[in-house]
DNA sequence: TTTTAGCACTCAGTTCGATAGAGTGCTAAC
DNA sequence: GTTAGCACTCTATCGAACTGAGTGCTAAAA
């Protein structure tokens, strides 16, 4: 591929991505000016078409890039974009923002995402790492009802209001969180042995109802780790002409109504350092192939928690895109820590 | 309106809810066998139309109901409709399913909604009475991190983890908690007094810096608590014929992502008890003309404390959606009292 | 007086052909 | 190797003609 042939490619793939326009000659020559004829450009494009980096809709329509095409410009034609001041600071500042949880900060980083890319955006939240048993405290509500809260390791919270026999008294209730404390510090699902909850049971007989429920409440907690994901800007996307039509918008949101799809999507390994890009069919067995993901992870003192990622036409801006992801999920990592573990509040 | 007319009402909105295309006179005297022919149906379809019931989108094409139609047939026309013992049952049975948290059940009951209708459903969780402080707790996670856990009398908590320096030992948290569960017990916003704040500056003064987050999170507690609302089904609705056209499927998710607009739709007071329709611009000042909402208010211990809604175009079937939004209220209601007060467990 | 058959009329939607315009590929000249 | 020129292809658009659903009106029938 000769470096005339690069400068077309380049001139195609930047001028459909912001045009959504099947490009033509004509339109090259005069704006990019390569200093030759449309006809010398002709010849180019027949070229790069016969390689397999451009494709034609119909033979009277300009020229489009392929899958192909998308991948060459991504991997070594494609400048760099920095973020603006602007964009940087609104960033910077929207993750600042107090938040009351967790949750608050992943809504706001889609939103975020989304605004400043105007595609969808997803934030996965990951539990790879088996948590362990933390610290369990029965809180008496009102005579027939107790809150248990059961707090794992990995700062995740657990709480369920269960029903109590009035007989029972606060320190019944503190005896029994004191013990099962003591008992069950820092086991997960694969320590907990049977002859342990003999145990428990044999030593705190006597409220058999409440510990039955304390114990079923830690093994949902044990247990029950799912995957979470936050969307964000459908309707942002919806603005790009690739839809246009009816059957573009609900094939678009079939996907993303398909959670575990997604989840998939951006839980793939070769996602683990960096921004990645898949383009149209890249994307491992599944038929969405008009659409291109720029995912990265997210870490959390080091250790990677999850993944962010943009899913757009795969005519999409990755030079924007890729700057945003990648700027956003460094700071997404420093917010955490400071949500997480308290630092600099 | 005598009874010939309200018949042919009947028909021409039955008809238009079930095919979502204009209604001739022709049709009417086949299908419904009114025992009049065309010509006196078309008649009685002028004279409705001049009474306001009905309106024609073009001279030759059939009647489609005005919004004054359909009122006229929710209010005198329509027959209740029954559930089938299917419906009731996967009603029941989802609902009966061991949730993990009250989240859960909402997401559940908006899932069901949609599936039963095919519009898009809404459930809106309020918090309208001010909560009160139930109780704290500080667990140490790690030597500098803490936990704090705040518990609400209505059953909410809330945590957040915070920096603490090394010094600070269990038995100093011990300590911090137990006097912010004695002095704090059972008050809210407006109760707090700035007099208690000093005595407890005065008597934990040693370790301020987590006494001063333990109250911000307190005082988060107390104060933000947000309505939230969760949608279900919205892909489900685009199987409508109204949305065929990008157009009308961007409006709709337009109005979708509008959270407060939605919010404010479910928290109209008049909604305190049974089942409301609004039907197109009913719904009071805002443009969702070609729309309608049928809520329901959702109970604890017999207090109000949200709404469930469908929401979809003027065309909805309803008879089917009433039925269902009456059978699932009632039913969450007593779900909700399973998950929250542990009932039946 | 009410109902109905008949008929002229209206209007949206569809089909078809003509036309315009964008863009190409090829050829021959530069 | 590059370019001008030209024939060719194909889509998109526009309008005319046509179709069919449905109406409103009138006059006859019940």
């Amino acid at each position: 591929m000769d470096d005339r042939k690069q400068k077309v490619l380049l001139a195609i793939v930047q001028d459909f991505i912001a045009t959504a326009e099947p490009v033509g000659s004509r339109t090259i020559a005069k704006k990019y000016k390569l200093g030759v004829s449309p006809a010398t450009i002709r010849n180019e494009m027949a070229d790069l078409e016969e390689m397999g980096y451009i494709e034609q809709p119909h033979t009277s329509a300009g020229r489009i890039p392929s899958v192909r095409g998308y991948r060459y410009y991504v991997d070594y034609l494609m400048k760099k974009r920095e973020l603006t001041r602007e964009e940087e600071e609104l960033i910077r500042s929207q993750l600042a923002t107090k938040a009351r949880d967790v949750g608050k900060v992943f809504q706001r980083t889609g939103n975020l995402l989304s605004q400043l890319t105007s595609y969808t955006s997803m934030v996965l939240t990951q539990q790879r790492r088996p948590s362990k048993f933390k610290y369990i405290q029965l809180v008496p509500m009102n005579p027939a009802r107790t809150m248990v809260i059961v707090v794992m390791d990995n700062g995740a919270v657990h709480h369920r209001m269960i029903e109590t026999p009035e007989s029972i008294i606060a320190s019944d209730l503190e005896t029994l969180s004191k013990v099962l404390n003591a008992k069950l510090q820092g086991l997960n699902m694969d320590t907990i042995k049977f002859t342990l909850l003999k145990e428990l049971y044999y030593e705190l007989g006597r409220h058999k109802h409440i510990l039955d429920l304390s114990l079923e409440l830690i093994q949902d907690s044990l247990f029950l780790e799912e995957d979470k994901i936050y969307l964000g800007g459908v309707f942002n996307m919806l603005t790009q002409p690739e839809f246009q039509n009816a059957e573009k918008i609900k094939t678009m949101l079939g996907i993303l109504e398909q959670e575990e799809l997604l989840c998939e999507l951006l839980s793939d390994e070769n996602l683990d350092k960096g921004v990645t890009v898949r383009i149209g069919d890249e994307i491992k067995d599944c038929d969405i192939k008009e659409y291109s993901v720029v995912a990265a992870p997210y870490m959390l003192s080091g250790r990677k928690i999850g993944t962010v990622g943009v899913l757009g036409p795969t005519r999409m801006d990755y030079a924007k895109v890729i700057s945003v992801v990648d700027f956003l999920t460094k700071n997404l990592s420093i917010a955490l820590d400071r949500v997480l573990r308290g630092r600099g509040r």
